[in-house]
RNA sequence: CGGUGAUUAGCGCAGCUUGGUAGCGCACUUGGUUUGGGUCCAAGGGGUCGCAAGUUCGAAUCUUGCAUCACCGACCA
């Protein structure tokens, strides 16, 4: 490729609406240009880093036994409400009409596309088991675009969905595309994690996503520094403090304690660490239909977050999870938010196991303005059930069982579940089995997200300058750099010799022919990243060299101009 | 959807308070200059100031409504 007769689109100043580091960079390197919210064209650069993704996403699924097809991005409703997700999946599922008002929708994912085709397809166990992926566009209405393509609304996905006759064959295929996961995050040269994580929406038993681990990522991930552990700080369990909790010691005292609403209030007025308060939330319970909704009390302790998730899948608790409003609050407990307690509140008290093993602990006296102090479990509030519903802190003791957590940023490249029946038997799809009796598929499906992987190796590899492609999605590997060509013919012929000879020898080569000054040039093939340059100028040529730079190292080395097509080879 | 902020040339911004000729830097075109890290000089091209209504002799500027975009919260590859 040349310069001259390419679209390179660089930029040199940040467009002031790109937050992310990724983001600023794909825009400057002329990798991508948004279209509108969530939606984004993909230029020349950025489309060669695409389809390198997803051609290695494409070699190991092969190799794992998946099988390619292409499935249509609009699907009828009529699938949708097979499933039950055509009232499950809420506003993201984007939604629309034809010409004789028939419902469609733009496919977030394709669950019942390939469920329904193979109910037709598949007819005996013989056939199975079987992968199916697809490299395709899905759409889904996020509420808030953000980070460019990072959570944009249309994206590239590599989808894939496996079906079985038992769970243990599910588990069998389960584990080859895992590693076949752990395969393409290697080849692409990312730091990655795959983390325990919870299912979501998708429904199911296990999962695993795969994150890549970056400040810049929307999801807290916990590992253990003593074991492989790791999981999403979702579902990372928080295990009971050791040991029996210490007995009472002090009486139950209500204090009043004006204009203390907060956590930080309430310590600072006792002079308390927030570990020695119980804070309390007030949750909407399940109720029956038609019925006001009773609410629930989550008990945590001061210095812990609520886990929303956890608490959603707590029996009477109504998921999704809803805060009580001021009204509802004052309705059930008498007060304000700030001074709820478990202690004769009247409604299903859940206490988190840490805050479980307080005693002579703080908490609100259900009572606007007022605290107690020296509560106590048992005593003081009998009927209770603890559970675990905090997120984990760095410390905690890793639920393994081994070493303590820390917790990183990671941003989810990859997911991967073990579905079960759910889809197979609303879509119908089953097979005779070795009896010669009809049998429901076992499915698992497994996703990557193709172009957020080019954001997230940006997030991981980048310098003040620029892009730092790893070499396998770099879109050129090698970048010739001629000293004022249009000045020196022995310059020029060098480059366009070295030029032939790269492309002849099958090497991904971009030679810089524009008439500008090498600052400009260093400065644009640096923002794009290529890893290799190879800088032809007047001093080095009266001994046949030219200069070699990698984009990852600062200093530059001297190469014979007969070596540096076999030296670019070895790279 | 709630909160916050923005919208003036392809990009980055000023002008708005106090209404009166639409500006600067980069990029682009032309000429010259320079040539191993975003040269310098000069001359140019490019904008219905997000849209609509209102106030006014006159609106980028004041008022109202709407739209779009970004960031923080709940969702997810």
């Amino acid at each position: 490729m040349r310069t001259s007769q390419y679209l390179l689109s660089t930029l040199k100043e940040t467009p002031a609406n790109a937050e992310v580091i990724s983001h600023q960079f794909m825009l400057r390197a002329g990798l991508v240009r948004a279209v509108a919210s969530g939606l984004y064209t993909w230029l020349p650069t950025g489309l060669k880093v695409l389809k390198k993704v997803e051609n290695i996403v494409r070699e190991e699924m092969d190799r794992a036994g998946g099988i390619e097809m292409l499935m249509p991005m609009v699907q009828p409703a009529d699938l949708w409400q097979e499933s039950g997700r055509w009232e499950d999946y809420g506003p993201e599922l984007l939604r629309l009409k034809d010409r004789h008002n028939r419902s469609f929708v733009l496919g977030p994912t394709h669950e019942e596309v390939i469920t329904k085709l193979l109910s037709f397809e598949l007819n005996s166990y013989k056939q199975l088991p079987l992968t199916m992926y697809q490299i395709q566009t899905k759409f889904r209405d996020e509420i808030r675009p953000r980070f460019g393509v990072m959570r944009s609304r249309e994206f590239l996905m590599k989808d894939a969905y496996s079906f079985h006759l038992s769970q243990q064959c599910l588990e069998q295929t389960y584990q080859k595309l895992h590693q076949a996961y752990c395969n393409i995050f290697d080849r692409l040269g990312l730091d990655y994690r795959p983390v325990l994580a919870d299912t979501g929406s998708i429904g199911g038993d296990a999962s695993h996503e795969f994150h890549v681990l970056a400040e810049s990522g929307e999801d807290d991930i916990a590992f253990s520094d003593s074991s492989d552990y790791a999981a999403n700080i979702e579902k990372a369990e928080a295990l009971a403090p050791s040991g029996e909790r210490a007995p009472a010691t002090m009486e139950l005292n209500k204090v009043a304690t004006p204009d203390t609403h907060s956590i930080s209030d309430v310590c600072e007025f006792f002079n308390i660490a927030a570990s020695q308060v119980a804070k309390t939330l007030l949750v909407i319970g399940e109720g029956e239909e038609g019925v006001t909704a009773p609410v629930v009390a989550l008990v945590l302790r001061g210095d812990h977050d609520l886990n929303e998730i956890k608490a959603e899948k707590i029996d009477g608790v109504a998921s999704p999870l809803t805060f009580a409003s001021d009204a509802q609050i004052e309705a059930a407990a008498n007060c304000n938010a700030g001074s709820i307690g478990p202690i004769a509140i009247g409604c299903k008290v859940i206490v988190d196991r840490s805050a479980a093993h307080l005693n002579d602990f703080t908490c609100g006296a259900n009572e606007s303005g007022y605290h107690y102090n020296g509560a106590n479990f048992e005593r003081d509030i009998s009927d209770y059930e603890v559970a675990d519903i905090r997120n984990i802190v760095a410390g905690d003791p890793s639920p393994c069982g081994q070493g303590t957590l820390t917790i990183k940023r990671g941003i989810e490249v990859g997911h991967i579940f073990q579905l079960g029946e759910k889809y197979a038997k609303a879509m119908g799809a089953a097979v005779l089995n070795d009896n010669g009796k009809n049998q429901i598929l076992t499915m698992g499906c497994y996703g990557i997200g193709i172009s957020r992987i080019v954001a997230a190796a940006i997030e991981q590899n980048n310098d003040a300058n620029g892009i730092i492609w790893p070499d396998a999605i770099a879109p050129f590997k090698v970048v010739i750099i001629p000293m004022n060509m249009h000045k020196s013919a022995r310059v020029k012929d060098t480059a366009e010799q070295l030029y032939s000879e790269l492309l002849a020898a099958g090497v991904e080569v971009i030679i810089d022919d524009r008439k500008e000054r090498p600052g400009v040039m260093f400065k644009d093939m640096e923002l794009i990243g290529i890893p290799h340059s190879i800088i032809i100028g007047e001093r080095n040529l009266d001994n046949k060299e030219v200069e070699y730079k990698n984009r990852r190292e600062a200093d530059k080395s001297i190469l014979k101009i007969d070596e540096v097509v076999e030296f670019i080879k070895t790279k």
